[in-house]
Order: structure tokens, then sequence, then C-alpha cells
DNA sequence: TTTGAATCGTTTCTCGATATTTTTCTTGTG
DNA sequence: CACAAGAAAAATATCGAGAAACGATTCAAA
């Protein structure tokens, strides 16, 4: 979904525009709910039974859900209802490189047309994902950290015009942080994620566009490799 | 009429699928009448008057217009209904280079990857696209060669793996053609449509990916410059 | 004349009820 | 016992009416 372009502190994380109708909210809940796991791959979705749920009529559930289904992770059939969209190895690794090629491209040119204030944002962000990482060893700051990660991302291509490459890379961003959840994250502790995000952030400063997208790709498909699917959630369909 | 997965030729012209339920219905019938400029860009769209024109009630009139919104054809602003998507260059601009950069990625793993059967659909393709283009002159076939231009450029990269670079562009597609609808398509008389066609069939098949990519970029480039907004539907906002 | 507040008509958004389809269960038959 | 046909149950898709929000207009005050 595009939505009209919010004001100026575009990377707040205060800033999240609050839903102004019940579909949205169920939209947004619903969305929560499948990219964190709690909706498992390939459930039926049977809109009398979780309306209750949401708090919303008949009518207004199945809008949210068929929004859903726009972003790949409802999928429905004809007459048949909702379901929560199946995963598989082979749509995560479709994910990465579609990824990688799209978000390569936008930092490519948001080094060459990215001014003042983006590196100045870019090393905001950097320095609160930076804290973010820090804390993320101790406690329960994963959210955070998958926020501001987040945020650091897409500032990172801030300075790309293209409002199309953004929508999608977004689309293709939800899908990845959904197949993180579900995987068992064991193997994260081994990665230097903070070295990774570093040596990002020193290259894209320094306008080292080659290096900056090098060092980018390598980075989306060490999360790619660090998902390993339970194979109960890998069933296709 | 039970219809089992359609069989081998995919990319046949009669078999289309039948829309299962009203809101599919509706849906397609509201995204032919944005796409081929029936209704103007920015135009309001009033549920409680245009419900009767369709033949649904407001659910689920609501629900196809929530569905445009995530193809970009109709933008949702909080609680003040649903307008068609505005258009302006600048924003075929950015279609058309997002474009370039997924189906010249898709050709190229097209052409890697594609096999006998490829290059037989690519022939046929290929074979019909030039009969529609040579009846073009004439009378009112304008339909059936854009029917046939899409389905030339879905083969071309039909060999690639990517489902989801496929589905960005075919959003991308849609896009591309309410600007082609929407312009005074004067210029259009002018190009060398089928020499470019033949010279980017060739090349595929010839498996020179270089070559066949750049025919590629500059052939929908050339698009985009043949498209010259009408004043009048250029507002913004 | 401009600004601000209040009112009213219009439109959007939402829900419960209904008709239709799909799925499940039962029953009868070879 | 397997299988098919039919009936019952469940779920889906849809509609029309009601509640909430918006925008235009009016009117009064600065």
């Amino acid at each position: 979904m595009l939505h009209t372009s919010p004001p100026y502190p575009v990377h707040q994380e205060t800033q999240v525009a609050e839903p102004k109708t019940l579909v949205e909210a169920a939209y947004r809940s619903l969305r929560r709910n499948i990219i964190e796991g709690r909706l498992s791959p390939g459930e039926k979705l049977r809109i009398e039974h979780i309306k209750n749920d949401y708090g919303v009529g008949g009518a207004t559930l199945r809008e949210a859900l068929s929004l859903l289904t726009s972003d790949a992770l409802v999928v429905s059939q004809g007459q048949r209802g909702f379901r929560v969209a199946p995963v598989s190895l082979e749509d995560l690794a479709d994910i990465t490189e579609t990824r990688v090629m799209l978000e390569c491209s936008a930092l490519r040119h948001s080094i060459a047309l990215g001014d003042d204030a983006w590196e100045a944002e870019l090393t905001a962000a950097f320095h609160r994902l930076t804290r973010a990482e820090e804390r993320l060893a101790e406690g329960n700051h994963r959210e955070q950290w998958e926020e501001r990660n987040r945020i650091f991302h897409e500032v990172l291509i801030a300075a790309c015009p293209s409002r199309w490459t953004k929508h999608f890379l977004s689309i293709l961003y939800h899908q990845a942080e959904r197949y993180r959840h579900l995987s068992l994250r064991r193997s994260e502790g081994t990665r230097r994620l903070h070295d990774e995000h570093a040596a990002l952030f020193e290259a894209a400063m320094a306008r080292d566009a080659d290096t900056a997208t090098r060092l980018l790709g390598e980075h989306i498909r060490l999360t790619l490799q660090s998902v390993r699917l339970d194979n109960a959630s890998t069933a296709s369909h």
C-alpha cells in the first residue's frame, strides 16, 4: 500500500501514523501476527471465528484480509476463504535475491544523490542501531532492534528517488522479517552483525558505491543463510 | 464447469480464468476502467454513486477498491474515501526505470535458463504478435495487439524463476499500460515497433543476453518517450 | 473583509442478517 | 469393506441499514 507522503521527520520511531479506520487497525494487527509468527503458515483464517479476537465485523475483517493478500501474507482461493501464506526455502531465496537487486540499485542512487541532511539522518540511524545492538546481547530488546534495523536500511536508501523501488522493497522487507521470525534464530549469535552494519555505514558515508553495494548484498544474503526453517512449517500445501 | 489447472501452454489468450466472486468481478471491471482511461486521474469514487453501475453492494465495492489500492491504481486517504490515483511524468519515469531494471534482470535469467519449450512458446508468441502488428495499421485491432504485446513480454521472461520479480513487473506493466492509454498516442505511428520486437526476439533466441537486455531497455524507454501526457490529466492533486 | 464557531447535509465506515457455496457426516449399496 | 450419493452442518460472500466523520455553508464577532 502506498501512503501519502508523511510530514518532515520521516524516520522517527515515534511517528507511526495512527490507524484511522477499523479496517486499517485490523490490517496492522493481523500483519503483525503473521509476520511475528503467531499465525502459522498455511493456517486457515475463518472469519466467523477470529472476528471477535479483533473486535470487528465480518465485512471489515474480510477487507483487511483482502489487503493482506496484496502483500502476499495471506492467500485466498476463490470461494474457499483465506489462509496464512505458506512458506518455502525456495520462496525465501527468491525474496532474498530480488531484494538484493532492488536494494543495491537503490543504495547506488542514494549514495550518488544523498545530501548533508541524508548523511545526518544516516548517522543518527546508525547511532540508534548501534545502541540497540549493544542492548541486544542482554535482555529482551529484540523488538527495538528490529525497528531500528529496519529504519537504518530505510535511511540508507532514503535519497533514492524511486518510490516504486522503495515500495517493492518494503513488501520484501516484511516478507523477510517473517522468515526471520519463523526461523529458530540460533545462529544469529555467531554473526558479527554490528561489524557488517558498521562497514556498510562507513562505505556509504565515504560514497564508495561499489563497496557499499557489495557489503549490502553480502549482508542480506547472510541473513538468508542464518535462516533455517523448521521442517514443520515448510509444508507447502 | 470444472476446469483442472490450465494445461501446458500457459500463455493462451483464451484462458483468462473467470472471476469467481463478485469482489473479483468488480475489481477487474474497475481496473479496466481505470487503466483504459474511462475513469480520470484524481476523480473521486463515491461508493453510493457507482455501486449501481457495477451491480454490487457497498461493502463489496469497497473491498474491490481496497484491492486496487494495493496496485496503486486507487488511493485512499483515511476517512475521506477513494480516488483514482493521480498521474505525473515523474511517476511515469519512475515506473519506466524500475521496469527496465527488473525486466532486464529477468530477461537475463530467462535467456540463461530457457529450454526448448521456452523457445517454442516464444516463437509462437512472436508470431502472434507479428500478425497483430500487421493488422494494427488497418482497423480497430488495438485491443488484440495490446494483449499479444503483453504476452510476448511475459513469455520473454517466462523462464526466469523469480516469482517476485514477475509479480512486481506485472504491477508495473499495468501502470505503464494506463499511461499509454492516457497519452494522446499520436507519435506511435512513427515508431518501427515491429523492428524493435523482431530484433529483441532474434537476440533472445540467439541467447545473446547483452544485446537482448540492451534492446529491451531501449524498447521500454522508447515507450516512455512516445507518451506525452495531456496537460489536463497531469494535475497531481 | 477576514476569522472563527456552529450547524446541517452528504459520504464513509461498520455491523448483523441472509443467501449461496463448500465441507463434513451419514447412510445405503455393490 | 469400499464406495458413492445424499443430507446436514459449517463457512463464505453479499447486501441493506445505521452510526460516525467529514466538508460546506451560514452566521456572528473582530
